[in-house]
DNA sequence: TGAGTTAGAATGGCACCACCCGTC
DNA sequence: GACGGGTGGTGCCATTCTAACTCA
């Protein structure tokens, strides 16, 4: 499967989506992640420790591949993409999973750009709010109904804001491979974000033939 | 003065800083602020509420701005320029306001973006460390330290993260209106880099002629 | 399915096992749990604080489950079952859990116990490593070669010494459901058993017809 | 004198607690432990090292001891005996051990048993908390407040949790034998123990004529 | 002189606690 | 004002590595 993650602001980690949803697809068959951001953080992230995939950049020559044919492909889109990136985007792959945090900002940016995606006839999405704050903050909830009501889809779980997930950066590891106090409660989020997309994509599949 | 406010990386408080420079320094002065950023954000929040300046687009015909001579202007920038862009864009203004957040990927991307920089003569910036965890956290303290080793100057004060910043974009006011916690530590915050800003400023102007 | 839980030895944490792998199956179909312990420490375990399933006593009269009739039952088996009771156990349920801790006496007692079940035939069963030391202990790993060279089948997973398993006890509640440091991973702990448990029937039940 | 070591759940150090007491008797005074636990551990400990006391099976015929008058006799007593069989016990002997770990579900099945012990009259006990955690486990602690509020004599000194007690049980020795991080400690533990027992004893003669 | 033994240092990890933040 | 919760720091335990010491 291919899978797109994209955003239209910025630091709302993406690319720590894409890192993590590609290496609980590695665990489901040998999968690839496309670079194709322009500051390279999945790369940085990626030569700073060991991740279980590969990882190549978007230009990259294609013979670095040679002979290498995964099963999963994950791209870290572009930020901010023009609306004609993200339709090309969109149809590139089976899915498109947008990011964002619960803040008033973020949610204003995607909520305009869905305007423009709703346009795209067959677009398959989620939207994956991100870095939400812990108990008692209502932040999530807020967001989650504010998505709802607008009738945009939205996976029915969080990722949790926690220094484990910067530790996995620090580290150029996931977050499974870290030492710290929610770490595990984080890399289940994403094992659970990757049920929730191969459920989708089957459902698509079997319906769509 | 001109305040130029850009980033490398998006999410860091770039158009939350704008606006609250823009709200300093109106209180010395008329003061315009321009929304260059492509997703209107400042503009938007401006729409919500009611800040004590002008927000203009900047793309929009001149004209709005008839007979309107401001003391000072904040230029909310686009996200991620490149090194043209942020060359002109430095070029544009008196200082370049670079906030970043602590956290490696920001941090990263700050670094090898400092890198382009350097080869412009007499560039006056100063990096803004923005959405600081609280205690016991010592993510801002290391940040800073590694920025210094790299010799790259910063404000010597903080954008604390808090919930107060916010509601303060909830509302579409700056935080110094908002009843929160922590609105007063925001607002002195910023109000101690507005003040470390002119003092830049002062100095640069005695010593440059 | 019916779980029995049995040990040859106190202290090894089966009644924790049993109310774990109970909480699990609940998960998976309405759950019963017979507390036929002496001590009745499932059933006080239940009356402290709230489990997501029924406990009854062994002893209980029947109409307390007038019109009850759960999926799954677990049973929590009187300690140091003489072996005529412990056929009589293995042949009451579809799986034999053996918790055992990876100490040199609870071993001695499990081994030689294992020796008297040898005769059972058709004997299903799973000895489960609980209460294990935590790095750098290699207690566990000891334990396990020894059992593995005596051909006694046991769990991938083990259960690991927490202070969380001790809260959960203190609250009346699931592992799952207690704010300590390693609960998570208790609990997933719990769960891999949960799975391997049901993998092991599902095989059993298509080879055996 | 004749000590007798039981316990109202398994796995809380009877069977190391005997062994101990008896090592520790045999230094004042030839001393015999029968090994009545069903599982006969203390009878396989002794087998796999050297004792400097004599261990016998509770049922083994009378003339293997033809001509041996020990001076103290310690007994490792069955694991949960109903509360006749513990009222035996008590006559039998001139002090009750009863070794319990500070988790709640041993401190419960000893309260429960305790208030059973309470009709018979003249009954000389004390309770010893055995395998309590290091610091900062506070669990020691708070289980002996519980049991003084509870008017529960327990010795002054607690048995600590250390591999070296686990090493004088492979080596099937005690743990004064054993070289390990805190085997001294251990076993002055046990010899504190050793002491308080004979001062109980001491007084209970002197006021009981 | 060499090998086995023993003591010390370093590592990794777990459990508790202090402090602060955000909501009710 | 009270409470629940996250983050970082401290103290201690168990193991392993290293080095020195003893004895043949």
């Amino acid at each position: 499967m291919i899978i797109t993650v994209a955003s239209f602001k910025g630091g709302v980690g993406k690319t720590t989506t894409a890192l993590h949803l590609a290496g609980y697809l590695q665990g489901r068959g040998s999968t690839l992640l496309i670079d194709a951001d322009y500051n390279r953080s999945a790369s940085r992230w990626a030569e700073r420790g060991k991740l279980p995939f590969r990882v190549v950049e978007d230009g990259s020559s294609q013979n670095v591949l040679s002979g290498f044919r995964p099963n999963h492909v994950v791209i870290d889109a572009p930020a901010r993409p023009t609306p004609e990136e993200l339709k090309a985007l969109a149809e590139r792959g089976d899915l498109l999973v947008l990011p964002t945090t619960p803040d008033t900002l973020s949610l204003a940016a995607l909520e305009s750009a869905m305007t423009l995606l709703a346009g795209i006839h067959g677009l398959r999405y989620r939207v994956l709010l991100t870095i939400t704050p812990p108990y008692p903050s209502q932040a999530a909830e807020k967001a989650r109904e504010e998505l709802e009501q607008a009738e945009i889809s939205l996976f029915g779980r969080d990722i949790p804001r926690a220094v484990a997930l910067q530790k996995a950066a620090d580290a150029g590891s996931l977050v499974s491979e870290v030492r710290a106090p929610r770490a595990l409660l984080c890399w289940l989020a994403y094992c659970a974000i990757g049920n929730e997309l191969t459920e989708i994509l089957l459902e698509s599949w079997l319906e769509g033939g």
